[in-house]
DNA sequence: TTTATTAATAGTCATATTGACTTTTAATAA
DNA sequence: TTATTAAAAGTCAATATGACTATTAATAAA
């Protein structure tokens, strides 16, 4: 039998930093650490890698676990494997980002999860290196939001214009002018107008749109150019 | 003294795809395996994570040793964490690409080290799921590339527009218009133009240019929509 | 009923960028 | 002197951009 001798083991966790928009503000998942150190802590949603599963995997139980989430917008961004980043024990954390619609399971968080949306310009200080994470995965989240699509992962089935300018001011931490936001959007091929107005913020109403699911697929990985002149980290 | 008692541990491996450019193609670095399993086999350069360094230090480090190449741009892009990848024990893969200029380090390479270039179309299967990641680094460079000038770490001190197009064309895999690559190229303040010609491959000679350094540390981050209307994977 | 109000939406326009293409240039070799 | 050829520059119609103005659709006040 051949082995990988006296090479040292480390712990392998996954940390999730779950997006998620609401009243024109930007939000994070975070969970109450249940072991500790650092028990009762805030955190990310996270748990070490089984045996039998890979780290998608991984992060997929994870999020399903403490939020009975399931389908979720999942994408790996960064390994974070400084010897010291846990005090207790070398444990190297796979970090992802996820995005979703909060409306759509509101529910089933606040009735059998002890999950809890924070702004994300208000939410505690979390353990270890999860804040580095989240500035790391916010800057991630920048970046690709200025080139694909993927900002609709957050968004309800039916959503209006100003709501999705709003989204992308949060994220983008700019403000964007109006005319030109729409013409570009109008523009992508990748929004239905529907007959139905959101009268909640004005007396003209604001039409809602739903997502071309079929141009979404399709032209995801074409660069967009949706927030132009950024200057964005990878 | 608190513990994660019970919980699994795996060992943690980092393994470089390094790129280099000559003779108008896009090559890959590759070593012979030195142990067991698959010994003797092309491998990507990689190695066990030690205890007291970060995965970006073992990287470096394992660059360092089987090159003696310092100073190297590098990017960690990928976890690969399947259970079995690995036949003997569970191993996850930090992945990293790096992009080095064959001719400043070639002398180094033949003389001390067994690593060996390979024109990456031409290159030997490789162990486990290494032509996985190095399909996945072409992806990312390719992306990368796009949009951020991060090519030029691939190009010697003195280059030329045709060399620049030749190198574009290797990596996304297409046929450019001279014109509008050049008009594109000088327009972004990246390139200074030197005096010197380089007559080996026209009678005319192609102008020699080197890198605006302040210029490409500046705007490294400034999205430059290089090769519009890709299609990219990130 | 008319008018004031206001966010939402559409339109304007000068400027810049793009892709496809053509022309000129600079050197060498015939 | 001329032919040759890659390199470099130029042309131009079509499109995209940013900054700005005008109109619209509903409500609420007069």
């Amino acid at each position: 039998m051949i082995e990988y001798s006296s090479q040292p083991h480390y712990l392998v966790a996954v940390d999730c930093i779950v997006f998620g928009f609401e009243d024109g503000r930007l939000k994070l998942l975070l969970v109450k650490r249940g072991l500790q150190p650092e028990i009762n802590k805030w955190s990310l949603i996270g748990g070490f890698v089984g045996p039998e599963e890979s780290t998608d995997d991984a992060a997929i139980r994870v999020l399903k676990k403490n939020t009975g989430l399931d389908g979720i917008y999942l994408e790996q961004f960064k390994v974070y494997g400084k010897p010291d980043r846990d005090p207790i024990e070398r444990t190297l954390s796979v970090a992802y980002f996820a995005l979703i619609d909060i409306q759509k399971y509101s529910n089933q968080l606040n009735t059998y999860y002890h999950a809890e949306w924070f702004p994300i310009n208000e939410s505690p200080q979390l353990i270890f290196d999860h804040d580095t994470m989240v500035a790391d995965a916010r800057k991630r989240l920048r970046y690709k939001a200025a080139l694909h699509p993927v900002l609709f992962e957050l968004l309800p089935k039916k959503f209006t214009l100003p709501q999705l300018q709003l989204l992308f001011e949060e994220v983008n931490h700019m403000k964007i002018d109006t005319g030109n936001f729409n013409r570009k959007m109008n523009s992508t091929g990748l929004l239905i107008r529907l007959q139905e107005k959101d009268k909640s913020s004005s007396k003209k109403g604001a039409y809602y749109f739903k997502l071309n699911h079929k141009r979404y697929e399709s032209d995801f990985h074409l660069i967009l150019n949706l927030i132009p002149g950024l200057k964005l980290d990878l």
